[in-house]
DNA sequence: ATTGCTTCTCACGTTACGTCATGATTTATA
DNA sequence: TATAAATCATGACGTAACGTGAGAAGCAAT
């Protein structure tokens, strides 16, 4: 017989928990002397090791107090789903360290990066299987997997030219400047692109759009720091203007 | 200038949330009407964009919080730590998994296999590593990788059998059995272990605890179901009486 | 009897919101 | 313009698994 004191002490539990687990019924002590206090005996050990071993397995309380009960009948199976469910819990911690070990060799390398790039990196990063999957319903999959890798080649300078030039355009905008300034802007962005890839890229777009009429965004899947205006400004001048342009320069 | 509602749309994030960041001051609206209705403007959309990022990180509200207000210089260093505290949870989810994997196959492959089986599979499967380096203070090294080896030989099947003879043994220890029948108990467990391993192990823990006098197990590392005393006793009775018995068996 | 240690029962704090309940305000329709 | 419908507001409680006191009571030893 222990004193909760003694229990805790041998099974390395905190008297906190040792009591939690006695008022929701987890692990009962085995008996409660007059005046209240908790004596446990050696059967309590083999009941609270069962439920640290489940614990260990990432069950919560409420499951390994069915289990306790239920006995044995669905437990083997369980395993198997709970080996499923830590995968899935190992999986996100997988795409969070991919994307960091991606990340900050970059940013080590440099010099300085602004923190805006460095978030606009990490968030393209995090949402890139997404956007590719969204791109290939409208686009061929050669063409996206040509774009993304244009982004790869060089990512700081990438979303780094990116942000200027959303700064910029922003500022044409508030400025009324609707053509020759903004097509420079527009080209030079895409300067980044090899000739033939812009041209495929704009030819599919102009496709796109005669079919579709309209490409819906969801929302947050390319952030950007333009403004739902801002942004259907610059379609609108890209698509009509430059496109059309892009082709007479050929 | 969004509605609370139409914020939310746009931005994926409820509208809980966003009264709950305005609540604990991470992103305020950039207006707020005489009756008190939330408005919000395109640079919260960044705003909140960085701070989805940082989630997507990993990193708590307060943190972020804290980020947001330093800006750049630790952000960069705190993406170096936040590395390595990912990668910490992600090897406890790599040892459930690991040990999941070896415990699923086994009881898959056997008909039945008693709950009670399973759980001191896990236990000893989680605390493996624990163990040997507690033992390894104690007895040679080889010795304790032979040790593990005869465990992992036939897990469930070496499981069963020292479950089969805790519980022999506690019956022995009500009945005040001392002398030959345990002597039987204790013989045929070990014949689980090939003959040479056993005696090296008799040999290596008679000199342990002569000079050692007394070794103490911390507690829950070796999980049984036999109480202090009856460990106590065995102990007692497999040393003083079978060690000797072995011996002369030479 | 007093001191000192252990234990008891509330009861609030933690994280990041979800989920009502109830009431006010804005927008759409008749 | 009156009213219905949609949207938004503020509490306030619930979540999981305890940590952390506060204040009182029990227990062993001096």
């Amino acid at each position: 017989m222990y004193s909760i004191g003694q229990f805790a002490k041998k099974t390395g539990v905190t008297i906190r928990t040792l009591r939690y687990y006695d008022q929701i019924g987890l692990l009962k002590p085995a008996q409660i002397s007059a005046a209240g206090r908790r004596y446990y005996h050696d059967e309590n050990m083999v009941q609270l090791q069962k439920i640290m071993t489940f614990r260990f397995l990432g069950y919560s309380l409420e499951k390994i107090q069915e289990m306790l009960q239920n006995d044995e009948k669905e437990f083997t199976q369980s395993l198997v789903k709970q080996r499923n469910e830590i995968q899935k819990q190992k999986e996100h911690l997988d795409r969070i360290t991919e994307v960091l070990d991606n990340v900050i060799p970059l940013i080590e390398e440099q010099a300085t990066v602004e923190p805006e790039i460095v978030i606009a990196l990490i968030q393209s990063l995090a949402k890139e299987e997404e956007q590719k999957h969204f791109l290939e319903q409208y686009f061929s999959k050669g063409l996206v997997e040509k774009l993304f890798e244009v982004e790869k080649y060089d990512m700081v300078g990438f979303h780094r030219k990116e942000f200027h030039f959303q700064l910029q355009l922003k500022q044409a905008y508030r400025n009324k400047v609707v053509n020759e300034e903004v097509k420079e802007l527009v080209k030079e962005f895409f300067t980044l692109m090899p000739e033939g890839l812009m041209q495929n890229f704009f030819d599919e777009l102009r496709d796109v759009l005669d079919e579709e009429g309209d490409i819906e965004f969801p929302d947050g899947l390319f952030p950007s720091i333009l403004t739902q205006e801002e942004e259907d400004w610059l379609i609108d001048v890209a698509v009509t203007y430059n496109l059309v342009d892009m082709k007479a320069d050929e």
